[in-house]
This record gives C-alpha cells, sequence and structure tokens, in this order.
RNA sequence: CGGAGCAUAGCGCAGUCCGGUAGCGCACCUCGUUUGGGACGAGGGGGUCGCAGGUUCGAAUCCUGCUGCUCCGACCA
C-alpha cells in the first residue's frame, strides 16, 4: 500500500475525550472514529488490525475443534422469553421494535439463539460433543461507556458454545477452551493469565477470566511469579487427550491468582516475597461452564446410550477482538506511539522515503517497494513528499513492527537502514540483506 | 442511575463575566526556499458559535427548554 493512496487521517493532537493511553493512540494514529457513546467506525488501518485478530482467534477456535457459523445480530423477544432472561437482562438490553410491533433486540450475547439452533437438529449422544461459534458485534447498553473500545457499547465477540451429554465430557470441552485461549492471547504476543472467576448459578470451579497483564490495565492482578515463566502449549497440542489437556489445565490453575475483588491477602501472603507478582492487567476473554441452565427450560435435549433424554450441559466462551485491538496497545506502546507486535500488525514493514522526488531514492524505494510486495510481505510504502522527521514520526506513531529508512546517505554506501519499532534498534543492510531479514 | 463539567473551522483552544465586524495554533490549498527525527516565509480557503424558543435596535455572549458528549462513583466481554 502507498502511503500516498491510503486513507490514514493521523492527528497530531490529541482529542480531549481520551483518556486512555489506548484510545488516544486509536485516535491519533487515524484507527477509529467515534459516532456514538460507545459506538465506533473502524477505520482502515484499525480494520487491519481487527482482522488479524479475528483470524488468529478463528484459527485456533479450529484447531480446538470448535466450529463457526453465523448468527444474526438481531433477536426475536420470544427467545429470551422462554429462556426467562427477557425480562431480567435490564436495560442493558437494547429493544426495539419492527413495523409490525413485534419485539426484537440487539443481541448482548446468544445462549439462547444458539440453543435454539441446536434444539433444532440435534437429538443423539452420538452428534455430542459439539462447540459452535461465531464472530459477531454484539451490543450492551453500558450505562457509561468509556475508554475507547475497551468499554464500548457496541464490540466485536467471539462466543462460542459447547454442547455435551454430561458434566465429565462438559469439562473437557471447557478443557478445550481453556487451553486454545492460552495459545490465541500468546500468538497475540500477550501474556495472559487465567485467574478464578465468579462461579455464577451452577458453581464449582469451571469458571475463568484472561487477564493480560499491561502496566496501563484497569484492575489490578495478583499472581504467583510462576505463571509468567509457564508453557504455552504449542501448535501439535493433542485437544482429544483429556488427561493430557486436565493437567495443562491443572498446571495454569493451581497457583494463586486472582483480580483485586477475588483478591485474598492472607492466601496470597503465603507465597514466598520474591514470588508475589502485583501489576496490573486487563480482561480479555471469559469462560465458564453452565450445566442446563438454558437446555433445560429451552428443552435441548439428546438421547443417551439408554434411549432416555436429557438436557445436554453447556458452556460458553468469550473473547472481545475489539477490546484486544486497544488491550494490545495498553500492553505493548510508548511516548512515540503504538508498537504493534509482528502478529497483528496493520502493516509488517514500512517503507520510509526520506527523499521523495529524488531519482535515486525513488528508484530504490519503488523497487523494493514491489520485492516486498512479490514476496506476500503486507508494507506499507510512505511515498509522500513529507519531511523526514514527519515519516519517522508517522511509521513510530502506527507502530509498524520494522521500518526500512531509505535515503541518499544509506544509498551512497549501498545500504537501506532497518529499523525494528519493538527495540528501537537499527542495522544497515544490503537491499539483499534487507529482503532476508524481512522474509525469515 | 447519583454527582460534576463541556459543546465556537477537521483537531486543540481564546472570546461569554461586562451584548456591538468570530479569532489563534495545528491541519488544508498556492508559490518560493528547504529536506536523516513532526521545516520556514508569503498569500489563501474553510464557521447556520450543538438545537429550539425568548429578551433586545442588535445575541457566540443574557434567559428558558432540549439534545449530544466527557469525567468521578455504582455495574460490566
Amino acid at each position: 500500500m502507498r502511503l500516498s493512496r491510503f486513507f490514514l487521517p493521523i492527528m497530531k493532537e490529541i482529542p480531549k475525550e481520551a483518556e486512555i493511553v489506548s484510545h488516544r493512540l486509536m485516535l491519533r494514529a487515524g484507527m477509529m472514529r467515534q459516532e456514538a457513546a460507545g459506538i465506533y467506525a473502524f477505520l482502515p488501518l484499525g480494520l487491519r488490525v481487527l482482522r488479524k485478530i479475528e483470524q488468529i482467534v478463528r484459527e485456533e477456535q479450529n484447531r480446538a475443534g470448535a466450529i463457526e457459523l453465523l448468527m444474526p445480530t438481531i433477536q426475536s423477544a420470544d427467545l429470551w422469553r422462554e429462556s426467562g432472561r427477557y425480562d431480567a437482562y435490564g436495560k442493558e438490553m437494547l429493544r426495539i421494535k419492527d413495523r409490525h410491533e413485534r419485539e426484537m433486540l440487539y443481541g448482548p450475547t446468544n445462549e439462547e439463539m444458539i440453543t435454539e439452533i441446536f434444539r433444532a437438529y440435534v437429538r443423539s449422544y452420538k452428534d455430542l460433543p459439539l462447540n459452535l461459534y461465531h464472530i459477531q458485534w454484539k451490543f450492551r447498553d453500558e450505562v457509561r461507556p468509556r475508554f475507547g473500545l475497551m468499554r464500548g457499547r457496541e464490540f466485536l465477540m467471539k462466543d462460542a458454545y459447547s454442547f455435551d451429554l454430561d458434566q465429565a465430557g462438559a469439562r473437557h470441552s471447557y478443557n478445550k477452551m481453556f487451553v486454545a485461549y492460552l495459545r490465541t492471547f500468546a500468538r497475540l504476543g500477550l501474556k495472559s493469565i487465567p485467574m478464578r472467576a465468579e462461579s455464577g448459578p451452577i458453581g464449582g470451579d469451571m469458571s475463568h477470566e484472561f487477564i493480560i497483564l499491561a502496566s496501563t490495565g484497569e484492575s489490578e492482578v495478583y499472581c504467583h511469579k510462576d505463571y509468567l515463566d509457564i508453557p504455552v502449549p504449542g501448535a501439535d497440542v493433542d485437544f482429544d487427550d483429556i488427561v493430557g489437556l486436565q493437567s495443562t489445565v491443572d498446571q495454569w490453575t493451581s497457583n494463586y491468582a486472582a483480580t483485586s475483588d477475588m483478591h485474598d491477602a492472607a492466601a496470597f501472603g503465603q507465597i514466598s516475597a520474591d514470588k508475589q507478582v502485583a501489576a496490573r492487567g486487563i480482561e480479555v476473554g471469559h469462560i465458564f461452564y453452565f450445566g442446563t441452565k438454558y437446555s433445560e427450560p429451552m428443552k435441548a435435549v439428546v438421547s443417551g446410550p439408554d434411549g432416555i433424554e436429557k438436557p445436554v450441559h453447556m458452556g460458553s466462551y468469550g473473547i472481545g477482538p475489539s477490546r484486544l485491538v486497544a488491550a494490545i496497545i495498553e500492553a505493548s506502546h510508548d511516548d512515540a506511539g503504538i508498537k504493534w507486535p509482528e502478529a497483528v500488525a496493520p502493516f509488517r514493514v514500512a517503507i520510509l522515503n526520506l527523499k521523495q522526488g529524488d531519482s535515486a531514492t525513488d528508484t530504490a524505494c519503488e523497487g523494493f517497494y514491489r520485492d516486498l510486495m512479490g514476496k506476500g510481505i503486507d508494507v506499507l510504502y510512505d511515498d509522500t513528499d513529507q519531511r523526514a522527521g514527519s515519516k519517522f514520526a508517522t511509521a513510530d506513531l502506527i507502530g509498524i513492527p520494522w521500518q526500512v529508512v531509505i535515503g541518499p546517505k544509506g544509498l551512497a554506501a549501498g545500504t537501506f537502514e532497518v529499523k525494528k519499532r519493538a527495540d528501537g534498534s537499527r542495522e544497515n543492510l544490503s537491499p539483499a540483506a534487507t529482503i532476508d531479514l524481512l522474509t525469515r
């Protein structure tokens, strides 16, 4: 992409409404625009990041055996009356009427609808286990939206729903998602820690919030230092290995970890002082088992091997990709701007033509741009007639992981300057060595 | 939902108390000089001053009502 033809409305000054760093940087980097309280338009740069996050989430869901579908944003009130939640949900639910005065709602979540879909087709235990998910916009009419994408009213959510014959099966389904989440956040370049969450109506130990560590995170978290070093399961993890998966989950849940509202100072004090970690974090995922809470009232039943119909045991698993865009920035930025992890960067490489209009630099940049494009690398070529300093500032602000600086100085020596945004390191490399580095 | 505040050019703000030609910086356009960390000079364009009433010869400014947004608290992917 040529910057001169891209739509990148960056700002030098900070809009006053933006309070937290991710919100400020997203506005300054031209990633999104507020259209109403808690409602945002994604501009091209922001959309690129959102799509990359979404794709990683999708790949890890698929790897764990979940199957993607897509449910609508608008739902019928009748469905929610069946579960009893239409009245229970409260004002957070956006309720609307169609032209025939039928009561509808903009879905804040999809347990009812997925249960309706399940019961329409699945009759036998032989079709279990089943895990269906979608990535769809949700709307929750929060009293007070704030912090930009971190707490918007409209947000993108990946929500998965598992169906099993019994609780033992449900535990395995839960564990699959648990491990999938560990892998997902690791791939996004984040350090995530599962923390025991309010167990809800069912009780038990099958509810966890996934918190990522970020110095500017909104909640305080306390955990055992060992969490920072536990290896995340590799891509070859066997999701059908019930025992193996359980031991991974055990490893990730045996030590102390809690957010401030669940914090037990005494228990935390038991940990030796050098192993205590008090940090800040952001909730980016939540998984829980809720048994037959919806299957019972909504009659989602299957016949077991004994021929007897039983309500299925369900769990649900949420990740907010739109919140993750902001969360990643909170976890990875500096005074100059965003530092995207390579996996989610809107562009992997930026080419900075330091002397636009000079035939030697133009030729070198154009050629190199074509070479990278030919290799299938996401590259943003700054071919604007801005001065060098302005181009450096822009590239740093929007956080492109690799900046290839091409100017008369380097060209005289036959080299490009390659800067790594993550640590600011630079080296002068020949064009061939640069290509080599970027395609490694 | 309780409390506080804001609304003037794309962004950041002054002007409002004390009514009298709507301003500044950045951004944008033109020309020139510049060109390795957000250049300089000259010229230029852009506004129903959130909306609706009212007072007045005259309202961004005073009065009334409304709307939108932000922050603190309670609540949450």
